[in-house]
RNA sequence: GCGCCCGUAGCUCAACCGGAUAGAGCAUCCGCCUUCUAAGCGGACGGUUGCAGGUUCGAGUCCUGCCGGGCGCGCCA
């Protein structure tokens, strides 16, 4: 069963055919003109161009051949050769029929799929969450859940930050400022291993909580900026852990619990839920032999006391500009460092390894990289040395980037204070002002303390959400509190009432005994619904196929707004019975279409608000 | 210095391989609740798409140059 667009751009092509110009220019798109068209075709116009015929003359021939089918009610030339389509009100009420007995309210499924991983969030071990953390956690999440409802098997990994050199300096924070945890720690370190009869001591490990880490760690990491000596014992500490030196790293596991339990619990609270929670950790035994392996294939080279891959092709080179500020021609990109200086391995080569890890443990066709704009050339160059060394095969690994989200001074957000604002706190602001709002409606007197908190809860994130997710992903955004937790206009609430709209119609039908029956579309608003539900399928493949969920995000506002335009026009219930019957049906469809496609961009609908 | 991204209404953002009159929301102003949830609906106002050229029947979209902003450029991740 395919939409509107799609078997209208058949029925045009094949006319094209007939005439003899190339049917693959034949594409059919929403009009651009709602006043004179359902759909149009610009194709005679492209056409015309590559045979040499006049446009008009080819739409003319094209347009009397579509007059006959019975889906249209009208077929115009307008323009230099535009072919404007409207489509008949029963073909309407046939897709609108066809809608709504879909469980997948008119969405297609892809013919191949494929086995794709999601690679989003970013989160760090002993980092509390903040803003700057929404963007890549919502977007991630959508473009998650698209994937797998067009089909695809697909795997969301948090790629969990917990190893490196942070290890070492919340190491050495740690030991500085709590002596029983040091004293501990070094007693297993001098013994080297943890044994059973260690249990109880280890309890001492439970009092550090998320929030002693977080306190702990910027200090440190702004003293070892400075501080040579601490910071050359950081990496002493890092280089210890990594040998798995047992009071090290039995402090550390404490660090990576602590906050992955507080992290799945505030990435939930948000609707982001990972398959995955692999941590860098995870891939450090792969590195060794990684590293042999890709000095087996000839591809490490020794460089300024480090080893490095090359990754530039033929000779590509960019002119670059040293520290000392002279410029020299250097090759470009720059290349992959594996191994350190001091032998340790970097950034890039934890993702290189784990390139390899998830190839063991899944198949995949396709990575995403959902991850800052700024790593861009990072990724590149990652990209190319898994490629080189064979771990994936050419462009199955993608790098979908996003824009930062900027204070009003344009550059990235900050709090006026200059601090970065924790992604709870702003949840818990939208929270509170949606309580607010839940009171002047007086909603509490009608609902549960519990039901009355869950409500708000989804208020909150569908604010905070939907005002990301409007805005192309690449492009930074500034961030306005006011607009992230507005609840009118073109907000997350407002797409959860036109559900809950939807959802108190059924509820009261149910009550009256009134029943869905068939679409028969006749009222415009009602023509417009229809149309609007019909693009959900064009909607879903292109913010596939770009990785734009925005693009989904537009198309549920449309039909959300179709939703209350027809609800303003159109009476439901007091409409005679057969009209009814047939309002209720598009209702009921277009309650699916809306639950499905806010459920693809990660945002719950309550039952009232 | 080089590279990537961006510049659209007062503000925040859209715009389907280049296509008709560049669209939403907010803000401002005017209407609409004795009828299914007014977090709504209708209407008005608001544009030389940063500037200058070029390609094209046609450019916000492609090309060149300039101006302005953000980001990145091996031993942090």
């Amino acid at each position: 069963m395919s939409d509107l667009k799609t078997a209208l751009g058949e029925a045009v092509a094949a006319a094209f055919a007939a005439e003899g110009v190339p049917a693959d220019l034949a594409r059919v798109t929403p009009s651009d003109r709602p006043d004179l068209a359902d759909f149009q075709s610009n194709g005679a116009l492209a056409a015309a161009k590559r045979v040499g015929k006049n446009p008009r003359e080819i739409a003319t021939a094209v347009a009397e051949r579509l007059k006959g089918d019975p889906r249209l009610s009208s077929v115009e030339i307008a323009g230099p050769g535009f072919i404007n389509l409207k489509v008949a009100d029963a073909a309407l009420s046939d897709r609108a029929n066809a809608v709504a007995a879909d469980p997948r309210a008119g969405a297609e499924t892809m013919a191949v799929p494929r086995r794709v991983i999601v690679d989003y969030g970013g989160p760090n071990v002993a980092k509390e969450m903040h803003v700057g953390h929404l963007r890549a956690s919502i977007i991630g999440e959508s473009l998650k859940r698209i994937y797998r409802f067009r089909g695809d098997e697909v795997i969301g990994d948090a790629h969990f930050g917990d190893w490196g050199f942070q290890m070492g300096l919340l190491i050495a924070a740690v030991c500085d400022t709590h002596p029983a945890i040091a004293e501990l720690v070094e007693d297993l370190n001098a013994r080297g291993e943890v044994t059973e009869a260690d249990k109880g001591r280890l309890a001492v490990l439970a009092t550090l909580g998320l929030d002693d880490l977080g306190a702990l760690y910027p200090p440190a990491a702004e003293r070892a900026k400075g501080d040579v000596e601490f910071r050359n014992r950081a990496r002493r500490l890092t280089a210890e852990l990594q040998s798995k030196k047992a009071g090290y790293y039995a402090l550390w596991e404490r660090f990576r619990d602590v906050t992955r339990e507080a992290l799945i619990r505030d990435f939930h609270a948000l609707g982001v839920d990972f398959d995955w929670w692999k941590g860098e950790s995870d891939v450090e035994d792969l590195i060794g032999p990684m590293v042999a392996d890709l000095d087996a294939k000839a591809l490490l080279v020794d460089d300024q006391g480090a080893r490095i891959v090359r990754v530039d092709r033929n000779g590509e080179t960019r002119p670059k500009k040293l520290a000392d500020g002279t410029v020299v021609e250097a090759p470009w990109p720059d290349p992959l460092l594996v191994v350190s200086s001091e032998g340790s391995a970097m950034y890039g080569t934890t993702d290189l390894a784990t390139i390899l890890d998830r190839r063991r443990a899944f198949d995949f066709d396709l990575v995403i990289y959902c991850v800052d704009q700024r790593q861009a050339d990072h990724f590149e160059i990652v990209f190319r040395a898994a490629y080189l060394a064979g771990y994936a095969d050419e462009g199955q690994l993608i790098h979908v980037g996003f824009g930062t989200m900027n204070g009003t001074d344009g550059k990235p957000f900050k709090t006026r204070a200059g601090g970065v604002l924790k992604l709870n706190d702003l949840i818990e602001m939208t929270r509170e002002k949606a309580r607010e709002r839940l009171h002047e409606q007086s909603l509490g007197e009608d609902v549960s303390a519990d039901e009355f908190e869950e409500i708000a809860s989804k208020v909150a994130v569908a604010a905070l959400k939907f005002a990301d997710l409007q805005n192309f992903r690449g492009t930074s955004y500034i961030f306005d509190l006011d607009r992230f937790s507005s609840f009118e206009g073109k907000t997350g609430p407002y797409l959860l009432y036109q559900v809950v709209r939807v959802k108190s119609l059924l509820r009261r039908a149910a009550g009256e005994a009134a029943r869905p029956g068939p679409v028969i579309v006749g009222e415009s608003a009602e023509r417009d619904l229809v149309l609007a539900l019909d693009a959900f399928d064009a909607a879903l493949a292109d913010a596939y196929d770009k990785k734009a969920p925005n693009i989904l995000a537009e198309h549920t506002y449309r039909v959300a707004q179709a939703w209350s335009k027809f609800w303003a026009a159109c009476p439901i219930l007091q409409a005679e019975p057969a009209v009814c019957a047939s309002r209720l049906t598009l209702a009921t469809a277009t309650l699916r279409q809306l639950e499905l496609a806010l459920d693809l961009l990660g945002i719950a609908t309550p039952d009232r608000m």
